[in-house]
DNA sequence: TCGATTATTATGTACACACATATAAATACT
DNA sequence: AGTATTTATATGTGTGTACATAATAATCGA
């Protein structure tokens, strides 16, 4: 007797949704009777529709019942590596280079962003990564020392800020922006292009509950590219 | 009597992850132990792991147990909106404009992309997305049309091929890359902006199961900013 | 007729149990 | 010693039940 999985059944509800058996906006069969339908229990049918809701693929909420959404919004996920990491998974030699590394109040934008008042003294960091010798990212980081201690001993010209705040600082929370910014002059002479060349830009804030750890900019070399999955 | 759910579960072993009570690297106790340590079922405390997992935050194997990532690979989702429906997000009028609509044989590297032959005809869409009047995002696509044989009846000047196929071509499967270009020429002239300007780029393949549906490039308007949570 | 209150109902989740499955560890075998 | 086989074990998943919760639909009262 084969057994009816979780997969299975969303592998059939993905099916009947990609074929219009349930087409957009109609409402699809409640989990009970899916589930003496397709031979399973209910809760076999609720995990299958709950990921395939989280993909954003069918709405659900209670009493009204599951839909297929008219405009489904989908989702992409990519990782976030560290730095280090991502290069060596290119097959090219890493290497590391701390710029600068000071104590000092953050500008207003940075300030605003942590949600911390604007005169608190936090770590500023501006280092290089490099693949196989070459520019690879250049990452400008402020730091709240009040979320991290520890930090202050940590030598962060032999580990990347990147790096150890990864292996000591787990965050609950952050948020991304990607954008495409022109090279100013100081951040195209690190990475050794020219002025104005297209930079793809991730600006990260993360958190650890409502206590902020850090805030980071990094521009990768002309060319780069990040992967995502749907 | 309070009953224990899975999202506390998994709050008490993000605190325990976080304050290093399990440490990098470190083993954690099996499903079993946890469960009947804070008192509620094993699947309980399955469930919040298993999220946990997922995210990145706890590497999970059979027999081996649960650990804590030494190097945590944390991840990022992004919405995959509907233009349109981005752009009126942003409270901007939205309007668009077919510019070029053939049906021609896709040059290499897209048919590599999608793992067609490369003589197989396909439609190619040129395509403007305006706000508030302004060039927003410019889209070029291919579509293989034997995998929604409609689009032909589809009229692509009122409706967007990036609406009509998000409603017509629930697709299961997609890969993204992201990135930063100098605006060609052409596209320059189309988003208004000058050549060589950075532009935030969206490279994006779906399928649905194994037939290549559409390949696309989006390019958008200088300043666009993509937001993602962690 | 309208607004507040009360059912009704579909999803959300917890639990106890059972068995499946991957795989590390131990054992037997050559 | 090295390899193949077995065993033990932690996670993965299905089932049936029970109750919680949110939100719609029905009912009631002014």
């Amino acid at each position: 007797m084969t057994t009816i999985t979780w997969q299975s059944v969303q592998a059939e509800a993905l099916r009947r949704i990609r074929s219009r058996e349930w087409p957009p906006g109609a409402q699809i069969p409640h989990e009970a009777d899916l589930a003496t339908e397709l031979g399973c229990a209910r809760a076999t049918v609720n995990r299958a529709l709950r990921d395939l809701a989280s993909a954003g693929l069918l709405d659900r909420k209670r009493k009204a019942g599951t839909r297929v959404p008219l405009n489904p919004v989908r989702k992409a996920t990519f990782d976030i590596p560290i730095i280090r990491l991502d290069v060596q998974a290119r097959g090219l030699p890493y290497t590391y280079r701390l710029l600068h590394q000071t104590t000092a109040a953050p500008p207003p934008d940075v300030a605003q962003r942590l949600m911390l008042p604007g005169d608190t003294p936090m770590i500023h960091i501006l280092a290089l990564h490099l693949a196989a010798n070459a520019p690879f990212c250049l990452e400008d980081r402020w730091i709240n020392p009040a979320a991290t201690p520890h930090i202050t001993t940590a030598d962060l010209s032999e580990i990347s800020a990147n790096e150890w705040l990864v292996q000591n600082a787990a965050f609950t929370a952050g948020d991304v922006a990607l954008s495409a910014i022109a090279a100013p002059p100081a951040t195209a002479h690190h990475l050794n292009c020219p002025p104005g060349a297209p930079l793809f830009t991730v600006d990260r804030t993360t958190w650890a509950g409502a206590t902020p750890i850090t805030c980071v900019r990094l521009c990768y070399a002309p060319g780069h590219q990040m992967q995502a999955k749907i």
